[in-house]
DNA sequence: TGACGTTCTCTACACTTGTAGAGATGATGC
DNA sequence: GCATCATCTCTACAAGTGTAGAGAACGTCA
């Protein structure tokens, strides 16, 4: 159903890929794990994932003392936000521009590349499953 | 030189690519462009702009009482720093991954995949012009 | 039962972002 | 010279974001 395209501050995509990966966890859980790399206090971690929760992107259950968090939105719907916000904001929308960019701005190696194109014709048999060209089983 | 990778926020975006399209121009001329769209007062406009020429993305010069703005950062350098946002927070900064979302989260049209295959064949010839086609390539 | 550690709750504060009104000031036309 | 218009400057304020301290409350070990 894609509610609302899915926003994500800096903060919070720290936070929320961290619970990705460790759901259900606990605030101190989490702090910790951030922690060589944000030196966050349990108080702002505290913070961010409460508001998160109040926000709809994690939920929290509490028994007893304890909290456990985990995420209300999977990687996938967060990452098609922000990735549909660049290309509304920066593209206006329109997909070539937006690759031209990324081949452009990042040193891609011949493996990307060839990944990148397996990727698009993958696609396109995926979408257009008449003939099969041998290459790889696809699958989507 | 890249200096510090350029962020815009959603009101930025929408008054520097009116700018970039007028440039150079008033505050009111903006405003009044972008009426229609923002319902944006007049104060709301300037006060964004004048911002933003704090931050280093527009330039203004005055002429007595009028101040005309010019952009400070390139399309180009907006898009890339929207799009490095993108993948480095939500894509841990690997193609592959964003390509495919962009993939599968818009309805591309068969000429915009031609579009990327073409663009992807003109990128791999760019950076390796020796032999037209040919595997090996191998040396990155 | 008291000290200690863990986790929680509440509150706070500065800065950014979105939004705008009020009034100053200069330019224009008469 | 004065009314008017266009433009500018200044100030403000609410909501969102980044950041955290102080102290309550519970569990536990001696």
């Amino acid at each position: 159903m894609t509610p609302q395209p899915t926003e994500l501050t800096e903060a919070e995509w720290t936070i929320i890929k961290s619970i990705w990966d460790n759901e259900p966890c606990s605030a101190p859980a989490i702090q910790e794990l951030l922690f060589k790399k944000t030196a966050w206090t349990y108080s702002t971690v505290r913070t961010f994932m409460d508001r998160m929760v109040a926000k709809g992107l994690l939920r929290a259950e509490k028994s007893s003392k304890l909290t456990a968090y985990r995420s209300a939105v999977t990687r996938e719907q967060a990452q098609r936000g922000e990735l549909l916000y660049a290309l509304k904001h920066a593209f206006n929308d329109s997909l070539a521009p937006m690759v031209q960019c990324l081949l452009d701005t990042k040193n891609i190696s011949r493996d990307e590349l060839d990944q990148l194109k397996r990727l698009i014709a993958d696609h396109e048999q995926a979408r257009n499953p008449k003939r099969s060209l041998g290459k790889s089983g696809g699958k989507a």
